[in-house]
DNA sequence: CGAATCACGCTTAAGCGTGATTCGGTGCCTTAAT
């Protein structure tokens, strides 16, 4: 079809001559209006595939975006291109702002939303009232990935699109295992998609986990690792703490900074942009750091503590290298992390006795409203977390225990109840089965990590890079090593550590 | 779920046992009006 139709819209709005790989036959399908799923690499220019698409068609393009600041990015991403009609719908948004733009949002060609505010009625109402031709999710993994609990608004997806009247969609995201895309493609009711999707190994970057006797040695390790390994790099934890004590431990040598969720959102910003501009040497995170930080000289990841999914593990590595550049992943592993990764498995969702007392409580409440102010009096009457509530909620609302209009209708507890035990044991099953999969490619040393890594995305790996893994070969570390290194000074940690324990946490 | 730590009571008053408490990721959106 229209082959110079596209070369041309790629100069005049991007500036740009050809295309990347399978971009031109991502948009041929959109503008075909096929459904597409696609799975490409971070920095594959994923956004041009709904952004050209959206000056070919008529009507407008409704972005899914998980986080706030990502949909700001693109807003300014776009702007700078010179595009006046576009907006992001969040909470940045006055209600002033709120009203004026449902009223007039037929001027906007991009509308970026967060599913969260797909669920207000005034906005779906307004955004009816439109031309929706093109419906993209962003990062669609996220539907897999938190949608079961943590964000189940990502469930109900499908269902905005249908009251949106089925647009086309474009589902586009980094790392999904087949599951992983059957799920995206069940929950946003695709219709035999066209599916793209790249190889998703980073041949550049080498794969390293080491075995430690002990928490001492595995500090020891992270601390000469970051003082001897050329940044800069990205050292993972799973608890915030963790990160605030090892930055402190970290200062002296090292332009440093934690970054975690219990963060205020300005300091959060701040340190982001200190990093990107290569303000700090080393950065010590949760998992809420990486979405959307585009950073190209990121030279070594290390895992302090690993994620419980081989999905979180390729995303966080995949943060380094981007330029191509020859860089590492060490993964730390000692006695006890077994432990605190199948606990984040199973500290959320409601326990056996919460959920019979509070579908109780509800029932007994049967014809009346929930109302936001009872939602809360429920969740501190029997101290569910937001995330146990939530996921009662969804349910509540899934099983037509909650009407339209949030009116409880009378249920058979029993059925109900063991309706939602099942639920939890499902979702605590798919989560063990990943964090199963997850510590058999930490402990088994007999095969290519790369190749089994590769495998669990059900793809093969072509050929293996110089550097491939430490089961291949030692990985010589030297290599990665700062050239203007000198002999690290050895600090008494040990006596750092135990002061910060003692006084809690450290002075930001 | 499970370990580490804390609080407390028992007691040949310094240390032990026991039970309670705490701690372990992710982010939207926050009222009524349109």
């Amino acid at each position: 079809m229209k082959i110079l139709n596209l070369e041309k819209t790629l100069q005049s709005h991007f500036g740009l001559s050809s295309f990347r790989p399978l971009q031109r036959e991502i948009i041929e399908a959109v503008m075909h209006e096929k459904d597409v799923l696609a799975m490409l690499p971070t920095g594959a220019g994923k956004s041009l595939c709904y952004q050209l698409p959206t000056y070919l068609k008529q009507g407008s393009t409704l972005i899914v975006s998980p986080l706030v600041s990502l949909m700001e990015d693109q807003v300014q991403q776009l702007r700078m291109i010179g595009e006046k009609h576009v907006i992001a719908f969040n909470s940045f948004l006055s209600y002033r702002d709120k009203r004026i733009a449902t009223h007039q949002l037929s001027n906007y060609k991009f509308i970026f939303a967060s599913p969260e505010m797909l669920q207000n009625s005034f906005f779906i109402n307004a955004l009816q009232q439109l031309n929706i031709t093109l419906f993209v999710v962003d990062e669609a993994h996220c539907i897999s990935q938190w949608g079961h609990d943590f964000r189940p608004d990502y469930l109900r997806l499908g269902e905005v699109r249908q009251q949106l009247g089925e647009p086309t969609c474009l589902a586009l995201t980094a790392s999904a295992t087949p599951r992983v895309l059957d799920d995206i493609k069940e929950r946003l009711c695709l219709h035999n998609p066209s599916s793209f999707y790249t190889n998703i190994d980073r041949p550049n970057i080498a794969m390293l986990v080491e075995k430690v006797d002990s928490l001492d040695d595995k500090i020891t390790k992270a601390l000469s690792y970051c003082r001897v390994l050329e940044g800069p790099g990205i050292i993972y934890f799973s608890s915030r703490s963790w990160c605030e004590r090892f930055t402190a431990l970290l200062e002296k040598d090292k332009s440093v900074a934690f970054y975690h969720a219990g963060m205020e959102h300005s300091e959060r910003k701040l340190v982001q942009q200190q990093f990107i501009n290569n303000q700090l040497d080393v950065i010590c995170a949760t998992s809420a750091f990486g979405m959307g930080v585009n950073k190209n000289n990121v030279r070594y990841v290390i895992h302090f503590h690993y994620p419980y999914q081989l999905e979180s593990y390729l995303q966080e590595i995949g943060r380094a290298g981007r330029d191509g550049e020859p860089s590492v992943a060490i993964t730390l592993i000692t006695k006890g992390d077994e432990q605190l990764a199948s606990s984040l498995i199973h500290q959320d969702l409601p326990n056996e006795n919460q959920l019979l007392a509070v579908l109780s409580e509800i029932n007994g409440n049967a014809s009346s409203q929930l109302t936001k102010e009872r939602e809360r009096i429920y969740q501190i009457q029997f101290q569910l977390s937001e995330t146990g509530w939530r996921f009662i909620r969804y349910h509540l609302r899934e099983q037509h225990v909650v009407d339209e209009n949030d009116i409880i209708q009378l249920f058979e507890l029993d059925e109900l109840y063991q309706y939602l035990v099942n639920q939890i044991i499902a979702r605590q099953k798919d989560k063990q089965y990943k964090l199963q999969a997850m510590h058999e490619w930490l402990f088994n040393s007999s095969e290519c990590r790369r190749a089994q890594l590769v495998a669990y995305f059900q793809g093969e790996l072509q050929s293996k890079p110089k550097y491939c893994c430490d089961t291949c070969q030692p990985i010589p570390l030297d290599e990665f090593s700062s050239p203007s290194n000198q002999k690290p000074e050895w600090g008494n940690w040990l006596d750092e550590l135990k002061a910060l324990l003692l006084h809690g946490h450290v002075e930001a």
